[in-house]
DNA sequence: TACTAATATAATTATTTACTTATATAATGA
DNA sequence: TCATTATATAAGTAAATAATTATATTAGTA
């Protein structure tokens, strides 16, 4: 049950940083399509890109692409402490409302 | 009881490098003066000091003096969610008993 | 097939940060 | 007071990394 060291640090450093913090606490609202996530963060869709694929090859994302929309979802199956830091985050509810109802479609 | 995004990141960074996880596994089982951290952690001693300040400013660990030496002991106190992420870690019960018994006496 | 939209990748740059070496401070004891 | 031990601080360097800009890929559609 107990993960080696590196690892565990590996996927703190993935937490450390506000963007991809950030993008965790929406995911936990609902699965999130890329441009859904660039409309609320307000940063390029490069960047974006970027923070996904190092949460996905940290295993604290998945992805499944819907035609041309790819769409990412939390991943908390083997990291249950995820739960008590994600808890600490302020609601993402306001934010979804604001979302651009062309996005996606 | 919700934390900011960045005073989360901030945490999140500290725990983001294995001497300071490690010191916090270590401090975990019992509060250590610098010196016995040293010789468990195989690195320089300003090294260690430096790693404790910032976990000191980040409110992670306490320091209290006695005498010539200082001990650091864990503090969870206004955040729970860092024993979930402790237990993760391995045991260091074993490196303690490798202690230099002339440490800190 | 050509065009557009969504997303990913590559290259560059600037900032952050861990570690090292040298030095300073604080406490103890002769 | 002087020497020693424990710890902290300062300055410099090298490595890691987030963001930007430009370009590539993939899917859908006319």
């Amino acid at each position: 049950m107990t993960e080696t060291t590196d690892s565990l640090v590996e996927t703190m450093k993935l937490l450390a940083d506000k963007t991809r913090l950030t993008i965790l606490a929406l995911l936990k609202e609902k699965e999130m399509c890329v441009c859904d996530i660039v409309d609320i963060l307000h940063t390029t869709q490069p960047n974006i890109s970027q923070h996904l694929k190092k949460l996905k090859n940290g295993g604290l994302v998945l992805e499944t692409r819907r035609s041309q929309w790819i769409y990412y979802s939390l991943n908390m199956d083997d990291k249950p402490y995820l739960q008590g830091i994600l808890k600490e985050l302020p609601s993402m509810k306001d934010e979804l409302n604001k979302l651009n109802p062309n996005c996606c479609k």
